[in-house]
RNA sequence: UGUCUUAUGGUGUAAUGGUAGCACGACAGAUUCUGGUCCUGUUCGUCUAGGUUCGAAUCCUAGUAAGACAACCA
């Protein structure tokens, strides 16, 4: 058995437990603020506070950090949850930051008598201002060395809600020289008062800041590695300073970050996605062409390949970007080995086969997954007039056109092998039928079958088949990389994002096919059953394309 | 002209002082009743300069480059 090797993290904490630390406890959580859904690098982030925990025989809890009313919605618990079990993963308990309001708040009340924070009666644009720059020190504030008494009582009322919102904050007292930015009497309460909150409503006037809240929940529960992405940083030496001012054992949580994930053609900051949602330029969160967990899901990403993907990217410090192909690969991989063969036609145009008997249908057999032995075959109808891909036809083909062209054979997969005999054209040249003659000695199994022919294509029986919507997915974006581009984020949106095709046929063998069923469809890609889909009008969408080094050919 | 962090092929990631490897991509070939898959091969890398050491991608110093931080967001 080949060792894998450890990623930075996991060497932290395999280095902790051999120094005893925490008794040896190994404790994490995911802690997601309920404000947006969760994307595909929010599953970096659980595959590894989950994945630490099973790995080293501790524990993962969920906890929302929803500590700011304004933005959170139950809406978001929700799908969260659904998400995070989605993907495969299971956590302890579910917490809440909200749980810790009041203990949180004793906690302010004790950093105030110990005289280590302030009421600031400045607006936010004089304290913004006394901050200085990350270059230039900042100034202290008036209000910073008033009377303990005073503080108490002013805090006080600010969570009896006699103070507006907006009128007064409370700052911990550390130093505006600092050159950690955070240090600067960082704010770490606020009065809200106008908005209720998604599980206390108007219970509480007052809410701590993140700063205030993250770590000492974590300290609250017992956490032992606190993992979480990079932009936290700068922030590990409040989150250690907090928790030297209250510390009373030897038990203490450790911040860790990682470089969050980035992937080619894509945004993956909520703020983005909640504007490409809000102005209508995809359908929903769901919209599988977002990053989302609920749109990968319903573009047909199954939950082992993006954790397969996950596992592949790794966990560094460095900060950098994930090809697409990468995520597109992974899924290919499994789906490869897991989907059942099937055929459809995207683009349709009819194929007569003129010397086969009108009226003969034969019922052939074709392998369900050549991938899989055990997978099976399924029942598929031959007649004498098909459906075949416009795509699959040229008239004047170049050499290394291996599909039909007058004169040329190709054998119809799992059926006979076929030579083109002619076209017709309506008056503007645009073909209408394409006509061909079978050998009836090439049916697939019979000897003479195992002649060479350049191509074989996939067809569908014009009688045995049933309409279907197809929706073809691409990338969002036209560009690598869209955040760090200069332009609006409009100009950079890829107009054929989305293109729905209606007049497209399937099988007979889908027609009781269930949402998120998915399939490959012979020669054109993988394709679920989209949620859109009912009996009547069967809707599917292309997940990915099969490689397709005849495009790549074309290009050249 | 601050603090913190980072630097290995095109991309991502290993090598934990001892042969720079893997995956994706690209390119070429073989096989094929999917121009898919599988298989084979090729291409391409330790930011720079010093130092420590028998030996440095790894440790030290200095540069260079990139990123994060100045929300009553998380």
């Amino acid at each position: 058995m080949e060792k894998k090797s450890l990623n930075f993290i996991e060497l932290i904490v395999e280095d902790d437990l051999a120094k005893g630390r925490n008794d040896g406890r190994i404790q994490t959580r995911f802690p997601p603020e309920p404000n947006g859904y969760l994307h595909i690098g929010h599953a970096k982030a659980i595959c590894i506070d989950f994945g630490i925990a099973e790995d080293y025989d501790g524990t993962c809890n969920l906890r929302f950090d929803d500590t700011n009313p304004v933005k959170e919605d139950v809406e978001y618990v929700d799908s969260i949850m659904e998400d995070i079990k989605w993907l495969g993963f299971q956590w302890k308990n579910v917490y809440y930051a909200s749980d810790y309001f009041q203990q949180l708040w004793d906690l302010a009340i004790k950093f105030i008598k110990d005289g280590k924070a302030y009421v600031d009666e400045q607006t936010a644009e004089e304290i913004a201002q006394q901050k200085g720059s990350p270059t230039v020190p900042g100034v202290e504030s008036p209000y910073r060395n008033r009377p303990m008494e005073e503080n108490l009582e002013l805090f006080q009322k600010m969570s009896n809600g006699e103070i507006p919102d907006g009128k007064m904050v409370l700052r911990a007292k550390i130093d505006m020289a600092a050159p950690n930015m955070h240090f600067r009497d960082p704010i770490i309460y606020r009065i809200i008062t106008t908005h209720p909150h998604h599980r206390t409503g108007y219970k509480w006037k007052v809410y701590p800041m993140y700063d205030f809240a993250h770590g000492q929940s974590d300290y609250f529960e017992g956490v032992t590695h606190s993992i979480c992405t990079l932009e936290f940083e700068v922030h590990r030496p409040l989150y250690d300073w907090f928790i030297d001012q209250f510390q009373e054992t030897d038990y203490r949580p450790r911040q860790i970050e990682f470089n969050r994930l980035n992937i080619t053609y894509t945004v993956m900051s909520k703020r983005r996605m909640l504007q490409l949602v809000q102005e209508g330029l995809v359908s929903g969160w769901d919209d599988p062409r977002m990053p989302t967990l609920t749109g990968l899901r319903r573009r047909g990403y199954t939950p082992t390949s993006i954790r397969s993907f996950i596992d592949k990217i790794g966990y560094t410090k460095v900060e950098g970007t994930i090809d697409l192909e990468l995520l597109e690969h992974t899924l290919r991989e499994e789906l490869n080995k897991t989907a059942t063969r099937v055929s459809a036609v995207i683009n349709p145009v009819k194929l007569i086969i003129t010397n086969y008997p009108e009226g003969q249908v034969e019922i052939l057999e074709t392998v369900n997954n050549p991938e899989d032995e055990n997978s099976g075959t399924h029942e598929i109808a031959f007649s004498r007039e098909l459906w075949m891909e416009r795509e699959d036809f040229m008239e004047d083909a170049p050499k290394k056109f291996f599909r039909m062209t007058p004169g040329q054979e190709v054998r119809l997969k799992s059926a006979y092998i076929v030579k083109c005999t002619g076209v017709k054209k309506d008056a503007e040249g645009n073909i209408e039928e394409i006509y061909c003659e079978y050998d009836p000695m090439t049916k697939s199994g019979m000897p003479e079958a195992n002649r060479k022919v350049k191509g074989t294509l996939h067809w569908l029986s014009v009688a045995h088949s049933i309409p279907a919507e197809v929706r073809l997915y691409d990338r969002l974006f036209t560009v690598e990389n869209p955040s760090a581009d200069e332009r609006d984020y409009h100009e950079l949106l890829n107009p054929n994002s989305l293109e729905v095709r209606t007049n497209c046929y399937v099988e007979e063998y889908l027609k009781d096919v269930k949402p998120f069923d998915h399939f490959q469809f012979q020669r054109l890609g993988y394709f679920n059953v989209d949620p859109d889909s009912t009996p009547e009008k069967l809707v599917f969408n292309r997940t990915v394309s099969l490689k397709d080094s005849w495009a790549k050919e074309q290009r050249k």
